[in-house]
This record gives structure tokens, sequence and C-alpha cells, in this order.
DNA sequence: AGGCATATCACACAATAGTGTGATGTTTGA
DNA sequence: TCAAACATCACACTATTGTGTGATATGCCT
């Protein structure tokens, strides 16, 4: 018997979810809350497997329970409800610790099969939003008009930039001087338009060049 | 008519696909290459509408391929053929503007589906590749021990050092003193095990703190 | 009640980073 | 072949960062 918990703020939403997956007859829901605070109490509260959980909820917000949520119970399963908008946020639930997310108007074979899923240990995602997710991944590093030329030399300069060298020992290791590669560096910053290296590394790491 | 260039260096994967392929009347076959410079020379060559793109040959690798091949063409649509244990570079060739990612010895019916699909704009994804993507995501920034325990009064130092802010402006914006400006940061660098702002704000963003 | 984490600040000093300016040789693409 | 882009270095100076050490106050958990 799988046991779970919904915690979502609009009873409606719990109330179909319920009836939905107690017709099958390895499921059972155990609780359910109306925000992230009460959901962490019940999972003190009950013995569940799995968490159902939608994201937009007064007091606590989903994504915000998920982490304290592992935290009171490293083996609870997290399926987040989400509606269908939200590309950009699902990298972020897998690396709180979720096991997956499910569309709120998912059917009822694709509820109970995602649940029986998570439970085996199985990640869950809805095909439809793992586009928006590969979308989002997609086009997020997009730099306004394209990353910029960014010369060999230079690359091996930020590469090292990245590693935390100092300009001393980045001249070490490529056999400069020190002020060429601070010519490099002022260079890079006006290329990639920031105002440190910082800023460079932060960029750096956007456009996926480490 | 949807015509589509192989490119593998294996002729047997060619002749197969090509097999495959060719029993739908959409589909022809106008063109194979056995690396990617070839290919880039057959699309230069022939007009065509999808590249299916081996990612491991000779001469020049599928990865460098794909961007060079949108560089010639920027409507040509990219399937990366994959074999399955590659999860961590799908992001990447995405990045690069493939359109998605086959499995080598998919079923003749992915294969002409995920044909379709992206000659018609859509995205095309397998799903256990895409399941060993979420995994090597979810993998990726993991810190060995966890992400150590960051207060909020550190947290916002850490976001406004990735805006670039100096040590000054800072304190200016938090109401504090440089000196306690610094001292958070000192103990960032503790904390978070490295050198300089610098790995400080790459760890953060490898984090997915900021 | 005592210990621990957090948050605050001071002062001084050493180390690095960043800027302004100018210069020379090489590579390379149109 | 000729102008750009790239790569190299110098010198001087300012700004910022990072470190060592020590201090005070608050809240929280046991």
């Amino acid at each position: 018997m799988i046991k779970i918990i919904i915690a979502d703020d609009h009873q409606i939403l719990i109330d179909g979810i319920k009836a939905m997956v107690e017709g099958d007859q390895e499921i059972k829901v155990v609780g359910t809350a109306s925000n992230g605070q009460l959901a962490l109490e019940t999972i003190k509260k009950v013995d569940a497997d799995i968490l159902l959980l939608d994201l937009q909820m007064p007091v606590m917000d989903g994504m915000e329970a998920i982490s304290h949520a592992i935290q009171i119970q490293p083996s609870l399963k997290i399926l987040v409800l989400t509606t269908n908008d939200e590309g950009s946020i699902i990298s972020e639930i897998f690396r709180k610790g979720a096991m997956g997310y499910l569309l709120k108007n998912s059917s009822r074979e694709v509820l109970i099969q995602g649940i029986k899923d998570a439970y085996k240990g199985q990640k869950v995602l809805s095909a439809h939003l793992t586009m928006k997710m590969i979308d989002s991944m997609h086009k997020k590093p997009k730099p306004l008009n394209g990353i910029p030329q960014i010369t060999k030399r230079e690359m091996e300069v930020v590469r090292l930039i990245a590693k935390e060298y100092t300009t001393q020992q980045i001249a070490d290791e490529l056999f400069l001087s020190v002020n060429t590669v601070a010519t490099h560096k002022r260079n890079l910053f006006v290329k990639m338009d920031v105002k440190n290296s910082v800023g460079m590394i932060k960029k750096a790491s956007d456009w996926g060049l480490l």
C-alpha cells in the first residue's frame, strides 16, 4: 500500500485527486494540507511514502517546503503538482530533491502511474513540461547579441580565473608577463561587458563557457 | 517530402536508418557522410531539411559540426543520434541549436515520428535519455557534503557580490560597515571552501544559489 | 546557565586587481 | 596588400580585496 499526502491550497483539487487515486487498490491518501507549513507538520505526524505538492501555496510555498520535507524524512518521495507554464522551475525542483512533477490536469492513469513510478524510486516527468524545460534551458543563457568572440588565449585566461588563480599565477602558468594577463582581462571585461572578474566568471558560467 | 542527410562513421548504421526511413513515403535520404567535415560539405551541396548526426565521428565530431551546420543553413533541423550513456551532453546539444536527439536503436516508428516532429519545428527527445539528463543535471552541482549552511545575511552578500558590487557598495546597500561585509565574505570563503569571490560566485552558481 | 551560531564592527596591513596610456610584432581575412 | 584583430609587454598609480586579531551583543537550544 502506497501512502500519500496531498498538499494544495485548493480543496477542490485535493478532493479531485483523492477521488482519482483512491480508485486504485494500492494507493491510500493518509493526509492533506493546505499550505507548506501544514504539510511539514503532517509529514511529522503520519508516515507517508509520497507527498504530492503544489508549488503555489500561502504561508510556505512548495519550493521551500521541498527542502524541509526531505530534511524531515529523507525517504519521502516528492511529486510536484504544476499547472503548465513553469518549464523554468523544473530543474530546480529536481535539484531540491523532488522525484518528479505532474500536471494538475493529468489523467487518472498518468497520475497513478506517476505515483507508482515515484514509489519505485523512478523519476517522473510529464512530456509537455519537459519540452518547456528544454526550451527554457535553451533560452536562459541567451546573451542578447550572442556570445562575444573570445579568443583562444582569452579563453585560457578565463578558465584559470575560474579556478581562482591570481593574475600572477596565470602569468606563470601560461609563461606570460603579468601585464599581458592584465591586458587580456581588461579586454575581456569590455567584450563581456562586466566590471570585474566576478562578473566575468558568472557570465562565462551562464554561457556555458567553462 | 522531407529531405534528410545521415552522418555517421558506420556504414551499417547509415544503411539501417536509410532502410527504415525510406519505407515512409514522406521521407527521402538525399545524402550521407562519414564524418563532420563531409557532412558540412554535403549540406552546402544538397538542399536538405534535416540532418541526422552521430556525435562520435572522426575528423570533426558531431558536437562541433552542429554549430557549423547551423551557420551554413540556419533552417536546417538537426537531430543527434546517440547511444545511451550520454545524458550529460543533452543540454549542450540543445544549446548548440539541435532540435533533439534519438537513440540509435530506436524503433522504426520512433525514428520516423522524430523526423516528422523535427520537420514541424518540434523538439524531439527520447524519454530514456531525458531521465539521464535530469539525473546528470541533478548530480552535477552536488557538493560532496551537501551545500553548507549559509545564513540569510550571508546570502544577501553573496547575491550582491554576484552583481559585481564592491564591498563598499554592499555595505551601503545593506546599511552595514565595510568591516562587517568583509567579515561575512571571510566566513563565506571558509564555509564554501574557496579562495576568493570568484570561486565563491562560481560555486554559488553551480549550486543554484543565485 | 552556558555554549554556540549569528551578526555586528574596528584597525591595520599585505596582496591583488583594475586603469590609463602607449608600444611592438604577428596573423589573418577581405 | 593592408587594415583589423590578436598577442605581447612596460610603467605608474589607484582601488579593492583579503587577512589577522579582537571585541560586543543577541537569540536559540539544551
